[in-house]
DNA sequence: ATACTTGCAAATGCTTTGCAAGCAG
DNA sequence: CTGCTTGCAAAGCATTTGCAAGTAT
């Protein structure tokens, strides 16, 4: 069912990208119903909304399944659009730094690292 | 003209919010007139999309002025949306490190960090 | 029977595009 | 005259909502 097919996506999917993973599964759901949906799995943890900033100009957003997963941010390559996570905690002790200076609590942060990976360093140099 | 208006906002403003700003000074100007401008002022260094994630729901994008700023990134109270500028060299190091780290040369990075401002922590404990 | 979930179609709101008019070189 | 900028109206798209039908308890 739907929370199957949600753990099996390997990664960033967009609600139509999940209509047809579900499809595939033999369950069709029509798009509204994933739209309403998402922020349901959102509000219980299963799932976190992804939006790339660099890639977001147009199209519909992404989400990611998180459950189980700990927390981490993603490095992506402006040119392949490839996408990698990682955790660093030390970032994350800055973080909680710059916060504190401000007097804020830290609740929650979004960070997107961007470049060129490896193999389009090469490519377009 | 355009240029003044923008370099006066001072802060984060959606297309339409710009459009008011210039009807202030007797200048109007239709609002696809000034979506198609945004762009050119985007690359020309002038501007930034400053999409706040966890704004964004629905609405317009917002930008910021950058011309003659230095570099910042932003804390944002999700109670009342106040808005705070910080620049942190560490962190930058920091994120250099990671991009280092997965063989990435990195180009730019979008960070946003939410919390409670001190006012809003006293006003809802 | 009552309450929640679903699908379709229509509405919404931001953003883009086609086209004809205006302005500049 | 030729090319770029503008405005209006219409189109495009992702997302949401109204409503009636379907399913579950």
């Amino acid at each position: 069912m739907l929370l199957d097919v949600i753990c099996n996506l390997d990664f960033h999917f967009t609600p139509e990208d999940l209509q047809t993973a579900l499809a595939d599964q033999g369950c069709n759901m029509a798009l509204t119903t994933i739209y309403r949906n998402l922020p349901s799995l959102e509000n219980a943890g299963i799932i976190r909304r992804t939006t790339f900033m660099e890639e977001q100009e147009r199209g519909a957003s992404t989400y990611e399944h998180i459950w189980g997963k700990p927390h981490h941010d993603h490095l992506l390559c402006q040119n392949c659009g490839q996408k990698i996570e990682f955790q660093y905690d030390a970032l994350e002790v800055l973080q909680e730094e710059v916060a504190r200076q401000h007097g804020f609590t830290l609740l929650r942060h979004h960070m997107e690292l961007v470049g060129l990976c490896p193999q389009c360093q090469e490519s377009a140099p």
